[in-house]
DNA sequence: AGATAAAAAGAGTTTTATATCTTATTTAAA
DNA sequence: TTTAAATAAGATATAAAACTCTTTTTATCT
């Protein structure tokens, strides 16, 4: 469903809601080393993360990533169509080169229903909301 | 969700299921052409449903590949777990390894109402019911 | 000002997925 | 019995994804 970096991506942004804020921050490595992501690839993931606006970052001694109030309030879709592109949720599940309830394929009534919700609940809540859950009911990142 | 190679599969299957029987077979080149799916790689995926008994193949002249009545009567999920392996359904979502109610991620209780709704189709309705709605209703391949 | 610690950027490597090519084997028709 | 047509098998090639390494830039602390 989602490819590796996006997990990553998705695991690392949640951390960092969990983790962090303005003004306090955590570098690469306590990340990776926090979630147990290859350092060097989740730094890329999160630099791809800052220059879209869903992760924050600063530079320089007692820099790091975090995210900031906007950050939180974005959603992990987002997150999505960063990494893996806008198009995750609207290609044909069996390859085909349309997909459309006019144009269907025989799996697609029922990968609908499940993509809409899925869709729903990733750009429903707020990564913040999502923290909150994670914290309460002491859900793995 | 699916592989390629497994999206091919899933096609090939259905497309054998509408178009063969015992004494209707059709060779690769004729499939990859109907599908327009590269002919070497269909053969190789084609060879792997033989192999698992997913598919019936004859060679020599006249041979080529159908499905007999005992493949029609298989299901979509056995072709999936035979090219992608089993573990398709039952991963974490986010990469997490492990996968469980009693040790969920974030998304893990949405994850699974939608693989099971998924599972219980390809499971349920055998390779037959679905070529004979292929055919009613017109649906591609 | 200089040293240090962090992210940013870019190049490079490894692994896996996808695709192709070649040769062998089998079967049936001519 | 020879030839043609098909799958089977194995080796190779290409592309994409995953991962690593090195250098540059920037900010902060001393
Ligand atoms: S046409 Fe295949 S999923 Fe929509
Ligand atoms: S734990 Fe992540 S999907 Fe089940």
């Amino acid at each position: 469903m989602f490819s590796k970096t996006c997990q990553y991506g998705i695991r690392a942004i949640l951390y960092l809601a969990v983790h962090t804020s303005e003004d306090k921050k955590l570098g690469v490595e306590q990340i990776s080393n926090g979630l147990d992501i290859p350092k060097h690839f989740l730094a890329k993931i999160l630099q791809q993360l800052t220059k879209h606006h869903l992760a924050s970052s600063s530079k320089g001694r007692n820099g790091g990533f975090y995210l900031n109030t906007e950050n939180k309030n974005s959603s992990l879709l987002k997150v999505i169509h960063a990494i893996d592109g806008s198009d995750v949720f609207s290609l044909c599940i069996l390859g085909l080169p349309e997909c459309s309830s006019q144009n269907p394929c025989s799996l697609h009534q029922e990968a609908l229903k499940q993509r809409s919700a899925m869709l729903k609940i990733l750009e429903d809540q707020d990564i913040q909301q999502i923290a909150k859950r994670i914290d309460l009911k002491h859900i793995k990142i």
